[in-house]
DNA sequence: TCGTTTCTGTTGTAAAAACAACCGACTTGT
DNA sequence: ACAAGTCGGTTGTTTTTACAACAGAAACGA
């Protein structure tokens, strides 16, 4: 595990937090390490958890599949994201979608009441792991209504501009890579795949924009 | 201000802590109290904030109108509820909703800085409020991603199935109230008012469900 | 290398939603 | 009490999507 202090430093959990503390602090909070291969699962929905966990290797969706099999993909994790804040209270009930590795992948696994309780005696990092775990938590609340905003949109159309236009904002260029390809596009979007090609193929035939792969370029 | 301390008392940020002492948080949080009429903004757009803010009376919503005029409700709030918690890190840039008083409404300004910024010699309740905010906002989070799950549906009917059986659920009862008329429920789901509004009544007469005004009763 | 699988685009059809327009019932304010 | 506005339901038309099915290209694996 020691391997992942240099990533673990660069995540947001350990913010201001050096490679030395971070050490002892993975004993202090019980981490462990876990390793996935790809199309594994993660957490499963209907699961109770009390950690939270770290990705140190690899790629993961969270996502839900519905009754009648349509997919939806909440979010995308990569390495240093932290995931599963938002059961981290005690009250929080079963997980409400499954996590799963779409890249082989190493995880840590934090015990949460050990961050959200104050030791006094042992680490004096307790009170900026609650206070960054909090900034975590809110950014990736600004993500969600983000994300809402995407499917608020009435069209496939709409859904696509929204999408690419803040993807864009976000890597400050008009050309920029994503990452999904179309079937997992459409299932972040909540369409249908054939039904966003054809409108991604209308959309490049009136001007308004060019792709090849995962790579597009807006006008 | 003092007469919304035992409103504020049965509030998530407020939580453990008890009235004398909510009252000295009072003066060492900034807090500040602003009145509004139905129908006015409490937040804009666009806007900076540096406040958490918590509803004492009335009703608000927060929600989004893009350039071509479709209003999308983000959420509800409540008296004793919170907002704003997601934009109180130093780095959440402006504002992406309005929240508009849906009644005449007053808020409560706290000045987030002195909330999670721990003052060891004031009062040696803003751990309890740190964490109780980290609480919140994981439910709020928790809040959003099931309101994800109801926009993933593809079809007005499985939205609306999403949304009345979680509500169902939510209120342990087949019979229910919800917070909305039509337009906002519509505006909730994002999607077309009449549109929905003959969904409901093909699934009325299906006899799916009943209703009447905001009244429903599923079968 | 060759066969298989995955990915993407394309097409046609059926289903669903958006939109616009209208009506009657009910509220509200003056 | 009356005028104006709000609310919910209804209908018909147009637009959009979902779905199914297929084909070519690229990636992959034995």
């Amino acid at each position: 595990m020691k391997e992942y202090i240099p990533v673990l430093k660069r995540t947001q959990l350990f913010s201001g937090v050096g490679e030395n503390e971070i050490e002892a602090m993975l004993s202090c909070l019980q981490a462990k390490l876990c390793t996935y291969e790809k199309g594994g699962y993660v957490l499963r929905e209907g699961e109770r958890i009390e950690n939270i966990m770290v990705l140190v290797r690899g790629k993961l969706h969270i996502q839900r599949d519905d009754y009648w099999g349509n997919r939806s993909i909440i979010s995308m994790i990569d390495v240093g994201e932290m995931f599963g804040e938002a059961y981290a209270a005690p009250e929080s009930g079963p997980l409400l979608n499954d996590v799963l590795a779409v890249e082989d992948s190493d995880v840590i696994f934090f015990d949460v009441k050990r961050i959200i309780t104050v030791c006094p005696t042992a680490c004096r990092f307790h009170s900026i792991a609650v206070q960054n775990l909090f900034f975590a938590i809110s950014e990736k609340n600004r993500k969600l209504v983000q994300k809402l905003g995407y499917m608020s949109k009435r069209t496939t159309r709409e859904k696509l501009i929204a999408y690419l236009s803040e993807e864009a904002k976000r890597q400050s260029s008009s050309a920029f890579s994503i990452p999904f390809n179309r079937q997992q596009l459409a299932d972040f979007l909540s369409v249908d795949r054939s039904a966003m090609s054809n409108e991604l193929c209308k959309m490049r035939d009136e001007g308004l924009l060019e792709f090849e792969k995962n790579r597009f370029m807006l006008h």
